[in-house]
RNA sequence: GUCCCCGUAGCUCAAUGGAUAGAGCACGUGCCUUCUAAGCAUGCGAUACAGGUUCGAUUCCUGUCGGGGACACCA
């Protein structure tokens, strides 16, 4: 964790500078990687330009000022430049005291002990049982599902949980719409079309005649739910808890929360219906009040998601994330209103809103829509591209970006997805290993004594060293823009500095064991970091392509 | 009409307000008698438009244009 100790040594040393000074440094240690063309440094610190802005001083006098005072174990040395940053370079045994750390325990490499206490239940995918799932529910469980990964890696507390609707109208909707094929007759208009219906008609059981639409629907609804339950499985991505809206019902939460809300005096009734003021919160961004209870004396869904979400905060979690499609944006005012009329505070509720996904087949657009049953679903493209494609493809975008899917181009041409050159790192590297036992440089089961700083000098290892450096801070910054995205473009990168020093520096070479065995330790290093970092994407790493 | 997201290379995507905007694919040219060529080297090529904020803007603000999505007593 060399640059968490280097920031920790950075900030006092600075902060005291500044008191002798009476200057005010700014929030936060902007520490951040040096362009291409500044070779004499790993690191830069943009603070004296900022500095030098509320002290009316000249950033470049500051910035000089501030790298003498940089004086750390960490540190080879630290200088100012043009226009006012400071720029550090690592020293070369720090950077090899890193690489053993990493190797000694490469499950531990990322933990962050001194970050803040967290309580984390991000909801994700919680697609309605009445169809397969469609490839959209692959972003959303790509992001919920590494999220959880990292926020776990870094050491917080964190569960993922499905929301199943398994109550309300679309239950007898799912069982009209199924029983109607068992029937052959027509599916009503405003229910599910899609074939799966009808293949499930075929196999139901023999009892299934006398069954009423209810009775269908919760035999449909089981069987889908088992489905998504297993491709979720084959996604690799894996939920706590699969958390049914029938049992809020069955417990009574419902009816409950609804007079919690009335008691605190958030409610009211108006045309026969009660209403929640969502519009008129303080700090609201709801454009109207929203109904819990219609006329009919029926619950909107609004209600039994505010009783959920009552649960989680009852369970002992202090933060929830909701991870929600485009499509229900609206939704995220409605539900932040609801959690402070539950009166938890402001920044207890997140909502990560990922866009859509725009499917194309060649050039052509794929229209999908769920009700008429034209969908690609998710299962069909993880049979045809695998899911380390299809997860590291997802996990590589931002959840804002509105990405395309070409189903040719993923079923066809798979190199085109860069997860392959991520994953030739740690085949390429297993190979090395199994030369070196060969060749006599490693022994069996020889354990490497530590890099030696001596050897590891060429640029592209020691551009190696630092980028290794990195991984702990992306994982940071992973936690704080709440998606994986910077771990996908990390591990591409590292991947890119691996390739030209494998081309450039010979590894096994009995003639040069010290050197050899320096390599394999960086080697080591490199493996050991791809790994995790597509283990917490949920990539595999393989030892062979 | 109101609200949310996006507009970066031919294509798919990156870039906590920092220095000369990065990758991959495609295309051009080289490199397999030595640890896997799913690789390397090298060339080509981009911030929609107009203002503003600032030492500095792809990033923040306003407007225009273009694309996607949402605006139920559905979920």
């Amino acid at each position: 964790m060399i640059l968490a100790s280097l920031k920790k040594n950075i900030a006092s040393k600075a902060s005291a500078w500044a008191k002798k000074e009476g200057l005010i440094l700014p929030d936060g240690l902007a520490l951040s990687p040096t362009p291409p063309h500044v070779k004499s440094a790993d690191l830069s610190l943009p603070w004296a330009m900022t500095l030098g802005k509320t002290a009316r001083k000249n950033p470049l006098e500051l910035a000089k000022a501030l790298a003498g005072q940089f004086v750390a174990p960490e540190i080879e040395k630290a200088e100012a430049a043009p226009p006012g940053f400071v720029n550090i370079r690592l020293r070369d045994s720090a950077l090899c005291a890193n690489l053993k750390a990493i190797t000694l325990n490469p499950a531990l490499y990322g933990v962050d002990p001194d970050g803040p206490k967290r309580k984390i239940l991000i909801e994700f995918v919680s697609a309605n049982p009445t169809g397969p799932l469609h490839l959209a529910s692959g972003r959303g469980a790509t992001l919920g599902d590494s999220l959880i990964r990292v926020l776990r890696r870094l050491g917080r507390e964190a569960s993922a949980e499905y929301y199943v609707n398994d109550a309300g109208g679309r239950v007898e909707l799912l069982g009209e719409s199924i029983k109607a094929r068992f029937a052959g007759t027509p599916v009503p208009e405003k229910g599910y079309q899609g074939e799966y219906l009808a293949e499930m008609a075929k196999q139901a059981p023999a009892e299934a005649k006398g069954w009423t639409a209810k009775q269908w629907g919760e035999h449909a609804m089981k069987i889908l739910l088992d489905t998504h339950k297993r491709d979720m499985e084959a996604f690799d991505a894996h939920f706590d808890r699969w958390f049914l809206e029938s049992e809020l019902y069955a417990g009574g939460a419902v009816e409950k929360t609804l007079k919690y809300l009335k008691d605190r005096g958030m409610v009211y009734e108006k045309d026969g219906a009660v209403w929640l003021g969502t519009s008129s919160a303080q700090d609201s961004e709801d454009d109207k009040d929203r109904v819990l209870v219609k006329s009919s004396g029926q619950p909107t869904y609004f209600l039994p998601d505010i009783a959920y979400h009552k649960n989680k905060f009852d369970r002992g979690f202090t933060e929830l994330i909701d991870i929600l499609g485009a499509d229900h944006h609206g939704y995220v005012p409605r539900m932040k209103a609801a959690i402070t009329a539950l009166g938890m505070p402001e920044g207890s509720f997140h909502a990560i809103v990922h866009q859509l996904i725009h499917l194309y087949r060649g050039k052509e657009a794929v229209k999908m829509s769920k009700r008429a049953g034209d969908f690609v679903s998710l299962r069909e493209v993880l049979d045809e591209v695998g899911k380390d494609a299809c997860r590291f493809f997802f996990a590589m975008r931002t959840p804002d970006s509105h990405l395309n899917f070409d189903l040719e181009l993923a079923k066809s041409k798979t190199s085109e997805n860069p997860v392959y050159y991520c994953q030739y790192v740690h085949a390429r590297v297993s190979a090395i290993f199994r030369e070196a036992a060969k060749q006599g440089v490693l022994k069996e089961g020889e354990p490497l004594p530590g890099p030696n700083a001596k050897f590891l000098t060429a640029p592209e290892e020691r551009a190696i060293l630092v980028k290794l450096a990195w991984f702990p801070e992306v994982l940071k910054t992973v936690e704080a823009v709440l998606s994986p995205h910077p771990l996908g473009g990390y591990l591409l990168e590292l991947a890119g500095l691996f390739h030209p020093f494998y081309e450039k520096c010979r590894v096994v070479d009995p003639e040069n064991g010290e050197l050899s065995r320096a390599r394999l330790f960086l080697c080591a290093g490199v493996r050991d970091v791809i790994r995790e970092g597509l283990s917490l994407l949920g990539v595999s790493a393989p030892d062979q392509m």
